[in-house]
DNA sequence: CTGAGTACGTGATATCCGTCACAGGGTGGT
DNA sequence: ACCACCCTGTGACGGATATCACGTACTCAG
């Protein structure tokens, strides 16, 4: 197969390496083979956009490889990032299911694997197969839950320094990284993007960083950065 | 029956007014009769808990009476309220499919009647009722939306006032007076919840209500609140 | 009626942070 | 190598709003 944007096209669901752990790959082998059928295997480069905010759903996107941005914006244009989805999330499918706009806008910043599914054909599958649905309701209370911490870190942590906290420990344990001493993590984004997921400007964000590598919280290697002393990060996440 | 407090309780989902309109009300006979096997009815006072957030889930409610305050809260007492759920929604849903603990706090702020379903009886429901869990996906997507929209407001509102213009336009809409030329609503939370439902003090709320009064933009009669320059309000809403 | 409790109204003050402005350092293309 | 262009760092400034503090009005029980 085709390797547009310096991609290994995973051919199969079947066969995919994943198909343990996530959704949709975890399902019996007829359900499975059901949505070989219908599905769409796409790639793309970095920077191209799946669906905007607001758009009428065409169906839900299986990310197989590469990282996605989700963000809504403002009429104005100040967004806001709501994560990075990564291998094995199901994109659009709350629109899909529910029929009602893309409630964000997603958008490669890597060269990306996708499995496209249109609405009617992936309704018709969820209704021939219950434990596929089963397993959508299953992704959907997962998302959910994302957004109500989303909205906690919103509308409860009202200094910007907590959220960068919180951001930054969320990371740290997402790699794995979070029972050791000094968790390291690759800084992936820039300040810009990083005060778009915390709702704040980009010189905050600066700023933020110089005062915790000032009090010795934060060190930066290149792009490397290594918290020091997690205890002081964990009690600014919690307080101001 | 019994009419614990001042309801009157509504004996069978089979009879219910409501069943056009709402989730696990319009389903197949069979699925609905199924449900009612497994439900227990019960009546709650003003003021109860049907759940804390952090707690591991017991299973759902499905509220037919009365409005419940959906709400987080911070270690520090500081509470944002994220919505005031109405007769017909399904309370800890997403919390009893994932088995993840309750996002949210439940709590009755006026006498309720409400359904309660065991987590294990409601998922083994779902397995053998697919339309039912297509239904519970619908539900969840239609939750997750409203998460979305919460985010939105949350973050990238960065004024109180446009947070609460966009409060008082979505009740007015929601009771059916938006296309009146002057909307009317009655004002059923103190200052302190709205304060809560928008993510500021209540002192500030009281400060813009003053001022869109001033403004000639609302007005109060009693607890009845009329907008009467809807278009200011609006304005006001997407922009500062 | 009276006092306690709760909700509302309003001023003074401090602070966080968004915005503007500019400067330095990387990086990639031609 | 050179020039754009983007990212980062930093200062100055002002505005929105949280917080504190207090006074007023309303409700409800006794």
């Amino acid at each position: 197969m085709l390797s547009p944007y310096g991609l290994d096209i995973i051919e199969s669901c079947l066969t995919c390496k994943m198909r343990a752990d996530r959704i949709f790959c975890d399902l019996p082998t007829a359900a499975l083979q059901a949505f070989e059928s219908i599905k769409y295997a796409t790639a793309y480069p970095k920077g191209a956009v799946l669906f905007v905010e607001g758009q009428a759903p065409r169906g839900i996107f299986v990310l197989c490889k590469g990282r996605v941005k989700m963000s809504i914006c403002a009429c104005d244009g100040k967004t806001l990032i709501l994560k990075i989805a990564e291998p094995g999330e199901v994109l659009g499918l709350s629109a899909t299911v529910s029929g009602k706009a893309y409630e964000l806008t997603a958008e490669t910043i890597d060269p990306c694997q996708v499995n496209f599914v249109k609405r009617d054909d992936f309704l018709r599958f969820l209704k021939e197969h219950g434990d596929a649905c089963f397993k959508v309701a299953e992704q959907l209370s997962e998302k959910y839950n994302v957004a109500c911490h989303e909205v906690r870190a919103l509308g409860l942590s009202h200094s910007a320094g907590e959220k960068l906290a919180k951001l930054l420990l969320e990371w740290s344990s997402k790699n794995g990284e979070s029972q050791k001493q000094e968790p390291r993590l690759k800084l992936a984004l820039t300040h810009e993007e990083i005060a778009q997921m915390i709702g704040t400007s980009r010189e905050t964000v600066t700023r933020l960083f110089a005062d915790l590598k000032k009090r010795q919280i934060l060190q930066t290697k290149g792009s490397t950065l290594v918290i020091r002393n997690k205890a002081a990060l964990r009690s600014l996440a919690t307080t101001g």
